[in-house]
DNA sequence: TCAATTTGACCTAG
DNA sequence: CTAGGTCAAATTGA
């Protein structure tokens, strides 16, 4: 058990370091438009990240079955369609939240653009803490039923923290903030069709966070990467908005690459290397 | 004009 | 009763 974990966490870092290096890569072909040679090593990095963190979820999942199925059951859902016993009769709905709810934390330097759409409905100065709670929820709530809802909270002043807390799933289907438009008024149009061809080789599902990403507690220990300092995304200076957003934009990638992994691993259990080859 | 945010009131679990 | 989660009227701003 410990020692398929200690494998788990080398491919989480071999995976991350992939990552590091692709964002890196990508960068450069942002920016000088067109390289095969990038093009190229970017691809086979793709195929390493994709494998690391597929073997990663094999052995976790192999060994920590029923743990996985907690801690991950925002991924494969065990969707129960539960009969709505809270609110079936609130003409004003309970104002606490249920306990069985999915909940999960990040930790990030800035509050998160995690890609989804966000409507502030509260805020609350919290007991023994410096900083306010922001309450808030999916735009679509009304248009689409959507209750996945989020919590942020500034916990540190040194260097800058904010603690995110998710609840519930997205239910809605507004996946324009994650996958690119062919007719985006994009000045690089090469990279911007290198992402819309991972989009279709992996289409994302109907749920597009993928908070397992960011819920790894010791997160930080493996995040010195020169991708994690640039990418300061919303509250960066307008000079350097441009390269930031681009940063942000492949993160976005890798989430929905990863999430589609999970996906794959799951239905396909035996499969160690879904997408070997594919690329 | 209308959608997003702000903010005090409202509400409930503990 | 208190703390904190949510509502919704007022305000803001694009």
């Amino acid at each position: 058990m410990d020692h398929d974990r200690d494998e788990a966490m080398e491919e989480l870092v071999r995976g991350r370091e992939c990552a590091n290096k692709l964002g890196q890569v990508l960068a450069a072909v942002m920016k000088n438009n067109s390289n095969h040679g990038e093009l190229a090593a970017s691809t086979s990095l793709v195929n390493n990240i994709l494998n690391s963190f597929t073997n990663t979820l094999f052995l976790l999942k192999k060994h920590h079955q029923m743990q996985l199925k907690r801690d991950f059951s925002f991924i494969t859902p065990t969707k129960s369609p539960h009969e709505d016993t809270s609110t079936a009769a609130a003409g004003r709905g309970s104002y606490k939240r249920r306990k069985t709810t999915e909940t999960w934390d990040k930790i990030s330097e800035s509050p998160i653009d995690d890609g989804h759409q966000w409507r502030k409905y509260g805020q609350k100065t919290i007991l023994n803490s410096k900083y306010s709670r922001d309450y808030y929820r999916c735009t679509h709530k009304l248009d689409q039923r959507c209750e996945a809802t989020k919590q942020v909270q500034r916990v540190e002043e040194k260097p800058a923290s904010y603690k995110t807390t998710y609840y519930g799933h997205h239910t809605c289907k507004n996946t324009d903030e994650i996958i690119f438009e062919p007719t985006s008024p994009l000045s690089h149009t090469n990279s911007s069709s290198i992402l819309l061809s991972f989009n279709n080789a992996y289409p994302t599902p109907n749920k597009q966070d993928c908070p397992f990403l960011s819920s790894s507690p010791s997160q930080d220990e493996f995040m010195s990467s020169p991708l994690d300092t640039t990418s300061t995304l919303s509250s960066s200076s307008s000079s350097a908005k441009h390269e930031s957003d681009d940063h942000k934009d492949m993160m976005m990638m890798m989430y929905g690459l990863l999430y589609d992994s999970v996906d794959q691993l799951d239905h396909h259990d035996h499969s160690f290397h879904p997408f070997l080859g594919l690329l």
